[in-house]
DNA sequence: GCCGTTTTCGGCCCGACTGTTTTCAGTCG
């Protein structure tokens, strides 16, 4: 599985390598490297012990020997090299936006820079300009990048930052300044979280389209602002927005370059040279036998650009090169990865009998006009007293209304409960209950002491309860309030493989739990999964947009998803 | 440092904007 902490270490190594000018390519074969140990699906820990580590892409000879090196004695001796050569002032000081590797060199060698503090100092008794390429404006903007960095928040969720853009372009559209524009990015590609926003136009006027996003109500600093791109902090939060402006002839190149990933395009750009063409933001272009540009040949759709390279349009999701540009190649064999149409059903969901807005009835009518076939009602159980647990008493007061909803719609409604995870992993429900439910999702709510044994042992322990279906967002964190939980993921995995049971891809836009890396490995394991939307008003069902597009990102065919079955078999095989 | 429908060596994506520059380096995406 994806290995995020030995990711890190080579991205630190490429950063470090860049500030020593080691060779470029260099540098790009270890951030390639992070980005595998980032989301490969495969167990690297596995692979190491069984010496294929090279299977990964961008692993080669000197990248397998550092990871086996790691695994055997916990360092990297090379790396711990590169540290010693490097003040920790520049790695400090190039979190700063606008300073690169030069410019933070510079500042530490000549000026004895030790810390973003001292550096504020710095700018303020005017130290700063007298250097090589510095100036007066030079010292502003350093001051004003480093009260940026303070304010804003790294990434902001997609649920957030996809309000945002919908805010941003109303009133770009309102204002006649762009004929068409579009959210690109990480956005496009339903990453769970941005750190920008990326907007791809078409403008009648150019300029009155960078006027309009300039003078934006909200926008609180401008960062850039040229004939074709302005860069603007929006909001309290100082959350960045480029937008792109580009002619009609080149809006699917400018859609498809400004979508990445940068992984992706490059990946797309080396395939275009080796067919003598060459590919920007503005088209397909072919090259001449002198090297110049030549003639465009595509650039007004995505899909044109795609063709051009022998290519199918590829799903913005899937551009993380990861292997997609061989699959959507003519030899190739897209995946059939799962689609909102195929989910049949919701096994997850609240209504008024806990901490719901809606009946019953309301939701299942909602669900049956989604085209669901069967909705499972989860309300919590007792501990679960802050959002309305059931009793025993209730619970069969609801089961009443479940039976007489049940007789006016078409829909099959489950009898389920979304039962706590109890601190030693016991479950809030008497096994007698339990066992004439139809669906049981298991979830940690109370997270009690946090610690790696403990919290995998609760989990391993519901999974091991033979009334438990499915394990709730497992992780239980909330994208950018509460972290996940230290788990033994593996163990997790096991257990849930070992006794048949499904873990949960929860769709609520804060929580995307699992994430697109523990689903990828679980569905590689054979662990079934389902995609829920944990939805607490007849609103919500919608959100199972977002637990699709996790899916597709971890490469999940329908076939791997429990609910895009037409019938749900419930334990006791009622129907 | 990786990699192979040109290749086990010689390639490796492309452009906008800024600030300090008299033609470009640095940074970013």
């Amino acid at each position: 599985m994806a290995h995020p902490q030995l990711a890190e270490l080579f991205r630190e190594f490429a950063t470090l390598l860049v500030i020593t000018g080691a060779d470029v390519f260099r540098i790009r074969a270890h951030e390639r490297a992070a980005q595998t140990l980032d989301s490969a699906p495969e167990d690297i820990a596995l692979l190491a012990k069984e010496g294929r580590l090279r299977e990964l892409p961008g692993v080669g000879e000197g990248m397998a020997k550092k990871i086996a090196e790691w695994f055997a004695t916990g360092r990297i001796a090379e790396l711990e090299e590169l540290r010693g050569s490097v003040s920790p002032a520049i790695l400090e000081l190039m979190n700063i936006p606008g300073l690169g590797p030069k410019k933070a060199k510079l500042l530490v060698d000549t000026l004895g820079i030790a810390s973003i503090a001292d550096l504020e100092t710095a700018c303020r008794e005017q130290r700063v300009r007298p250097l090589k390429g510095m100036g007066a404006k030079s010292e502003g903007k350093i001051l004003a990048s480093i009260a940026t960095m303070r304010e804003s928040r790294e990434r902001v969720p997609l649920w957030e930052a996809r309000m945002i853009a919908d805010r941003i372009l109303s009133h770009l559209r309102g204002s006649g300044g762009a004929v068409e524009s579009v959210p690109t990015g990480s956005l496009r590609r339903w990453k769970e979280t941005v750190r920008d926003l990326d907007i791809a136009a078409v403008a009648r006027d150019p300029a009155a389209l960078m006027e309009t996003v300039a003078t934006m109500p909200g926008v609180v600093e401008v960062l850039a602002r040229g004939e074709t791109k302005t860069s603007v902090l929006f909001g309290r939060e100082r959350f960045q927005i480029d937008v792109r402006a580009v002619p009609p002839g080149s809006f699917g190149a400018a859609l498809q370059y400004f979508s990445g990933s940068k992984e992706h395009n490059i990946r797309l750009r080396e395939r275009a040279s080796k067919m003598g063409l060459t590919v920007n933001e503005y088209g397909v272009f072919r090259v001449n036998p002198d090297g110049t540009r030549g003639e465009k040949v595509a650039g007004e759709t995505e899909e044109s650009v795609y063709a051009a390279l022998g290519l199918r349009w590829i799903p913005p999701e899937l551009r993380e090169d990861r292997g997609e540009i061989e699959a959507y190649g003519a030899g190739g064999t897209p995946p059939r990865l799962v689609e909102q149409g195929d989910i049949r059903g919701d096994l997850h969901c609240h209504t008024t009998w806990s901490d719901g807005t809606a009946g019953v009835e309301e939701m299942a009518r909602a669900a049956e006009a989604r085209g669901y076939a069967y909705l499972a009602i989860t309300d919590h159980s007792p501990t679960a007293a802050y959002a309305g647990g059931l009793t025993p008493d209730r619970l069969r007061r609801q089961w009443d209304e479940i039976e007489a909803v049940q007789a006016k719609v078409k829909i099959r409604i489950l009898r389920g409960s979304e039962v706590d995870i109890l601190a030693g992993g016991e479950l809030d429900w008497p096994d007698a209950i339990l066992e004439s439910l139809d669906w049981v999702v298991a979830s940690i709510h109370q997270r009690g002491k946090d610690d790696r044994e403990e919290s995998t042992r609760r989990l391993v322990r519901a999974l091991e309860h033979p009334c438990v279906n499915a394990i709730g967002h497992p992780s239980t964190r909330r994208l950018g309030q509460r972290p996940p939980l230290d788990i033994d993921w593996e163990a997790v995995f096991e257990a849930a493989r070992a006794h048949g049971k499904a873990l949960e891809i929860n769709s609520a836009p804060e929580r995307l739990d699992l994430n697109e890396v523990h689903a990828a490995r679980a569905a590689a394991l054979g662990i079934p999964l389902v995609i829920d939307t944990d939805a607490h008003a007849t609103g919500m069902f919608g959100n199972i947009e977002y637990g699709v597009m996790v899916a597709r990102r971890a490469g999940i065919r329908p076939g791997q998803v429990l609910n895009t079955a037409a019938q749900i078999p419930d334990r006791r095989g009622r129907r």
